[in-house]
DNA sequence: GAGCTTTTTTGACTTAGGTCAAGGAAAGTT
DNA sequence: AACTTTCCTTGACCTAAGTCAAAAAAGCTC
């Protein structure tokens, strides 16, 4: 499925929309490639439209003064970033990197502007896809100020396994040194709460795979 | 200023939109009035609109099992807020609550919905309501994860010089114990932590008053 | 599969900021 | 002005998580 309009068709953005009107989409989209690590755009570009993972990973991020690092969000296929400085006119607030070897979507920003304004329903899908993203970031709010770093973490794993429909293990799907950028840790001290999870019988870990194994106190960190 | 129609008319949500449709979008208003400390609403509430704030102030914010309590916005007036459940479909992702005496305007959903939908430009008007907002949780995280307090503070001082339009010295606009909750701290932390600034020569305290005394120094806590 | 690089783990140590408890200071009320 | 309530500060103490350094494990490449 790595076909420009399999994948538009399927995305929440473009959801319900006639295919003469996911036709026009598609005739403004420019395919990019990047390999692994590519930097996509940096906070403070300025923002000339905005991309959909086709197909990979990318992560969105800001970085301290000192080189820490803490991931906003990660992208997989289907997903839209980028919209900020369309809709709001400023630069990207935030550094945005393939996470691995990765197909975007590029949609420019006048010609993307053109099509909202005339489609009712377009721009209400964009509204309610923002709308998500608010209620995701109040969430990561949420857990970086009001909860330890063992309750982030259960979060994710819980996370995982709503995404992977499995209740028994989740894979990781990125490395646990950017898990621990994204739970707002080191990745000493995330492998540290590994061992003490696994120590007091919560889960199991065999590499990427975490087996879990106690639900209920697990949810209670 | 507490007519409707000049807080409609001044706000970013609803600029540049023709007198017509401000009369339009006047009619559907429905005006509340709350005094200090009133719940507007509670995460996970059914949203049934949205609310502007006509005058006064209005906090967002989670709240912990333990009690502790992190602001994500202070409103004020003009600024609309509780729009995700209108967009997404899902309950309200926080909690609201009157800092003061509050007048409210609250826009039902359905109604507002067909406004949008008929008005390319409120839909983009809301785009860039919702892109600013992604921007400054974007902001949010990064100080709460990549900065400690001292620099959380030292940003919000900034803010409010910028939006107080004075170099000189800024007013407090909420109790200290509210900011605490804002920056993410202890209301003990930041009593020692403007006590440290002050023995440092970076600002002087007088109650709600904060005179900047070295810019420079205070810029890189 | 030997030799890279990158990622993860472990140990010893430090520290920012939280908690608890008790006073003070403001601010609103009668 | 006295009273009550809310807000702010201070001191003593504790702990979650960071830092630094080094080893171990896992992935790649030729």
């Amino acid at each position: 499925m790595n076909n420009t309009r399999e994948i538009i068709a399927h995305s929440l953005l473009f959801d319900g929309l006639p295919p003469e009107q996911l036709a026009e989409i598609e005739k403004l989209v420019i395919k990019k490639h990047v390999v692994k690590g590519t930097p996509i755009f940096f906070e403070g570009d300025p923002g000339l439209g905005f991309y959909m993972v086709a197909s990979g990973k990318v992560k969105i991020f800001k970085t301290s003064f000192d080189g820490k690092e803490q991931i906003l969000h990660i992208f997989g296929p289907g997903e839209p970033f980028g919209e900020v400085p369309v809709f709001h006119g400023t630069p990207f607030p935030a550094n945005a990197e393939a996470l691995t070897s990765t197909e975007l979507l590029f949609f420019p920003r006048a010609e993307f502007v053109d099509l909202i304004i005339a489609s009712p329903s377009l721009a209400f899908n964009m509204l309610a896809v923002l709308a998500l993203r608010l209620r995701r970031f109040a969430t990561q709010i949420e857990n970086l100020s009001l909860k330890e770093v063992p309750g982030r973490l259960a979060s994710y794993l819980f996370f995982l396994m709503e995404e992977q429909n499995n209740q028994e293990w989740v894979t990781l799907d990125i490395p646990k040194g950017q898990l621990a950028n994204l739970l707002g840790a080191t990745s000493e001290t995330l492998s540290r709460i590994f061992n003490k999870m696994h120590d007091e019988g919560l889960i199991r870990v065999e590499g990427k795979t975490i087996f879990v194994l106690d639900h209920q106190r697990l949810r209670d960190r």
